[in-house]
DNA sequence: TCAGACATGTAAGTCGTTACATGATTCA
DNA sequence: TGAATCATGTAACGACTTACATGTCTGA
């Protein structure tokens, strides 16, 4: 398997997790994973059909699903070692090709009302971002905090297959470990949102604090 | 052009900003824009061909460089008028594939320490990044705030090609734009180290402050 | 009964990188 | 003279998305 391909590891590892169908997969990275990374059918299902073929996972057919014949993948012994090989592999950092950035510094050419309809267009997308971040992280954190399986996690408890009463220890580490990635989220949104705020003022009064002069075209 | 393709608006705003070749192209990116965009040769010289033919930019062949035949490209009107309609265009927000974030979401099932080998690996590298971001912002933030041009800036005002004394209200305002998406790079790369700082003693402890107990595998 | 979710897949195309190939010029 | 930089390109591959195609099951 090429060193660079996430998308197998990815899966791998969700795999590892607990055996799931194509869909499955789909549903959980749409629901639980959406922040920070996406796959789509058209690699989950030939990455899949590769898995089996290298012996990293088996396929077999839940009995349960009749006609549908949902095919439920299980990692082998095999996928966790190459998913545990996978993590102690250097991580690349996220591709460095930021639209929003790369448009803005081209307006330092145009008018000024250009780059300031770019931020502030870029500030209200990330509240929003935020907005939804945030209420999840309420969810979690109040899931954290109380005993029982709050009413708002039962969504949740679905996607991660968690028993009906209560969390078990583990499950309790898992919310945890979830709640942390949120946290990641919340906290550069944050920074972004601060970023067009701190260089908003700036940008139309076309200098520094303290500084000299610039001057808008 | 497909909308989706950001290459070409890439450089046909590169190319509003001053004629340039793509070996130059190159260098600006790597030199300038290193931290928010990428290009590579195997986009750049086919895109500037595509450019030509479409009519959005015009070639010619440098007469000072001799037999090295550096081909310059300029910018059409109808180059403009394409590049400025895309700044317009709805901005697609970075894509959402954090390789970190997925590694450390799916640690959660493995003991704790791999958790934290991440984060601290992750935290070491976002500082080394934010030294060199800020190091950068240390000589523009002189070079807006004193007249004439430091030495610190001769480098980039070759890149750039500004003139030998000083800077015109235009560069000043560009030297700002540029100040300013640098500090997008800081302030993110510091709510990063921060994420790190504050998820890490909670993952230690395996629960939020004041919470129940979680159980570290 | 029919909309919506469940379920699996493929084909084509886009976007982008890496490695390779070639040759000129400058300067120590 | 030979290393570094200037300069332009292509071929092959890799990663990923979108649109399409097909069919099943559940429940209002």
């Amino acid at each position: 398997m090429p060193r660079k391909a996430r998308t197998p590891y990815a899966i791998l590892g969700l795999l590892c997790w607990k055996p799931m169908s194509g869909y499955d997969i789909k549903k959980m990275v749409e629901v639980g994973l959406q922040y920070f990374w996406s796959e789509s059918y058209g690699q989950i299902f030939p990455t899949l059909n590769r898995l089996v073929e290298d012996g990293l996972a088996t396929r077999r057919i839940d009995p349960a699903s009749g006609r549908r014949r949902r095919q439920v993948y299980t990692a082998t012994p095999a996928g966790r070692r190459a998913f545990e090989a996978w993590l102690r592999q250097p991580t690349d950092l996220p591709r460095l090709r930021d639209e929003l950035k790369l448009k803005f510094f081209l307006t330092s050419r145009s008018a000024v009302g250009e780059g300031v309809r770019l931020l502030k267009e870029y500030r209200d997308r990330q509240r929003e971002h935020l907005q939804m971040l945030k209420e999840s992280e309420a969810i979690l954190a109040t899931a954290l905090r109380e005993p029982g399986m709050p009413e708002e996690l039962q969504e949740l408890q679905k996607t991660l297959a968690w028993n009906e009463s209560g969390l078990t220890p583990a499950q309790c580490h898992e919310l945890l470990v979830f709640y942390l990635t949120l946290r990641s989220g919340i906290l550069v949104a944050e920074a972004r949102v601060a970023w067009v705020e701190e260089v908003l003022p700036i940008l139309q009064a076309g200098r520094l604090p303290d500084g000299r002069q610039g001057d808008p075209s």
